[in-house]
RNA sequence: GCGCUCGUAGCUCAGCUGGAUAGAGCAUCAGACUUCGAAUCUGAGGGUCGGGAGUUCGAAUCUCUCCGAGCGCGCCA
């Protein structure tokens, strides 16, 4: 498959190795080999590559682990690919490559440029992935940007590995919520029309925010809703403000370079000509998932108003949960679960069999009835895998920055994008595991130092084009696209042998399966560290030069070999360059 | 009480879904600039991977059980 991956070669090697075991009668024909695994080891003495092929086969075969090993490794020593073998420890098999395996994987980054990485382990299979989905109550705040930047990374990183991605917001517009909404609109458009209105009242949303569209609203209406009862411009005014609040949204999002294929309203579920909530509640009950029953009260905090009546149930626990959830409100309303399983069954029936939701982690109870939704829905085909991003504590040179959510004082994500710069915010969001808690240090991420990781990668890549810049000043006659693949690719890269250069090379290797295996887990910020140690071997590389000036990039007397090293560096700005796109963070030429 | 997430160097965190002697950054100490950009680099010290048991050739990683932190626990979204 990748061609691109030099581990996904050397595989095969393996593979061709044991084949011939089979053959000769060592190992039995149809041994199970799908758990060999070939990776760099932890400790560079033991060779540059390892396989745990003989340790792996070993019990099916009935042989001894080390025995095997030596025959796998009798086998390997012949390949072309394969410097040096060795047997070491329980039956691992270390591998030293040719120095030309090296140079080739580095050709191939360099030839292959932005499309180095790129994968088709997804098959084209469709995935969507849903994310951020903040209520359209106000502007996004910081809490909202984390799971905004970890979904539109992860969804780069899905299509880059050949899925067909579909990233998707679910627009809450229905609900409590969005009344309250148009209640607070509804006074700005009071007070737009010259009205005093004093404090806001508790339980309204307080935010200046809500100005612009009460002054819309004033615009639009003049003083025509003023004298109607609320049932009548209480849907004006929501539509309005939920429009407004979403061009405003689309805004904060667009400060990010975050776009979305569908918005998806929930309140377009039950206001079109069906009733799509009804209807998949129907279904279900239709194949016995929904039933009417009575559920006992939580063990844990009493319930004040607890009222133990029969209700409408889904039976989650049919599908792993661990109780069956409540579908409709006492009122006889859904309940925002009921919802949701409509909303996720829409996905279904657009043909998704893998879908991606992006939550914060104050939703983390909400997952197990979700999945057993989907389960229930797709009879149990469809995989809903659900990514919880941590909260961000925002801090300012070690301090918190202080918020008042009642007030209606919070950093907004705009706020700290002016303030920091979008790279900063996209790559400080994904330097980190997503279930972990993010300190976000707006004094530190300003800082240009090696504590900065987002400055750190940004300026290898800068230092990369300087490189080039030099290169030109220093042989003029060099061609103009001197980095274009065609022209590196003539140079002569057999001369990098240094093991600083080696070492490089290796990682630039690496990049391939890093992406890989990021997309698979779904786990952008493996691309995010992985970048960060690049910039570092980059960096130190370049450092050797200052007290071994035979080790410089670029050599004055020596034309051939600086054209060789020009190849290498080229690596390095491709697989920063491609990285950093896959994070949507600018590869800047130069950092002044 | 139950469920989910987490616990790794003084601090902030990685650890490639089970690999060999557990790694970075910060901080501390000692070094490298008439430089292809020192906004960088080199080296040193620093660990019972929260505790215990299990699974197997092999466990920070998987299972169980304690301890500790965060989040959630009909009719909020």
């Amino acid at each position: 498959m990748a061609a691109d991956d030099i581990f996904a070669q050397l595989l095969d090697r393996v593979f061709a190795a044991n084949e011939k075991l089979i053959a000769a009668g060592v190992l039995p024909a149809g041994i199970d080999q799908s758990r060999i695994s070939i990776e760099p080891p932890r400790d560079a003495a033991h060779g540059e590559m390892a396989t745990n092929a003989a340790m792996v086969l070993a019990k099916e075969a009935g042989k001894k682990p080390r025995e095997l090993a030596d025959a796998i490794a009798q086998q390997l020593r012949a390949d072309d690919l394969i410097d040096k073998v060795d047997v070491a420890g329980p039956g691992f098999i270390n591998l030293v490559l040719k120095p030309a395996a090296w140079i080739d994987a580095l050709r191939t980054a360099v030839r292959r440029g932005a499309h180095y990485g790129r994968s088709d382990i997804g098959k084209s299979e469709p995935v969507n992935v849903e994310y951020v989905s903040a209520n359209p109550t106000g502007p996004m705040h910081v809490g909202h940007c984390r799971g905004a930047v970890f979904g539109d990374a992860l969804a780069s990183l899905l299509d880059f590995t050949g899925f067909k991605v579909t990233r998707e917001y679910y627009i809450n517009d229905a609900g409590a919520q969005v009344d309250v909404l148009a209640r607070s609109a509804f006074l700005r458009y009071r007070e737009a029309l010259g009205e005093p209105i004093g404090d806001i009242p508790e339980g309204l949303y307080p935010g200046d925010y809500l100005k612009p569209v009460g002054a819309a609203l004033a615009a639009e209406y003049g003083d025509k809703l003023k004298a109607q009862p609320e049932a009548d411009w209480l849907p004006l005014v929501r539509a309005k403000a939920i429009d407004m609040m979403m061009a405003a949204i689309r805004d904060d999002l667009a400060a990010l370079n975050i776009t979305f294929d569908v918005f998806f309203s929930e309140r377009s579920l039950n206001t079109g000509e069906i009733d799509r909530v009804a209807e998949t509640i129907a279904w279900l009950r239709q194949r016995g998932d929904v039933y009417e029953g009575r559920l006992p009260p939580p063990k844990g905090a009493p319930i004040e108003d607890w009222e133990d009546r029969e209700q409408t149930l889904f039976r989650s626990t049919a599908f792993g949960d661990d109780i069956d959830r409540a579908l409709k409100k006492s009122d006889g309303s859904y309940t925002y679960f009921a919802a949701d399983i409509a909303y996720h069954r829409s996905k279904l029936e657009r043909g998704f069999r893998t879908l991606i939701d992006i939550w914060g982690a104050d939703h983390g109870g909400y997952i197990k009835r979700m999945q057993a939704a989907v389960a229930a829905l797709s009879d149990r085909k469809a995989v809903l895998d659900v990514k919880v991003v941590q909260l961000v504590k925002l801090l300012r040179a070690g301090e918190p920055v202080k918020m008042s959510k009642r007030a209606g004082e919070f950093v907004t994500l705009r706020e700290v994008v002016d303030e920091v710069g979008r790279d900063a915010v996209r790559f400080m969001m994904l330097f980190r595991k997503n279930d972990a808690v993010l300190d976000f240090d707006l004094a530190k991420v300003l800082e240009q130092s090696r504590d900065n990781p987002v400055f750190y990668v940004q300026y290898g890549h800068a230092r990369a084009q300087s490189v080039f810049r030099n290169a030109r000043a220093v042989f003029p006659d060099l061609p103009a696209d001197f980095t274009s693949p065609r022209v590196l690719s003539a140079a002569n890269p057999e001369q990098l042998s240094d093991p600083a250069e080696l070492s490089l090379m290796r990682r630039i290797a690496l990049y391939p399966r890093i992406v890989e295996a990021s997309s698979i887990a779904h786990e952008p910020h493996r691309i995010a560290f992985y970048l960060y140690e690049l910039a570092s071997e980059f960096h130190a590389l370049w450092t050797l030069g200052n007290a071994s000036p035979h080790l410089r990039f670029i050599i004055q007397d020596d034309r051939q070999l600086t054209e060789a090293r020009l190849v290498l560096v080229q690596g390095v700005a491709t697989v920063l360059a491609s990285g950093l796109k896959l994070l949507g963070v600018e590869a800047p030429n130069e950092m002044r």
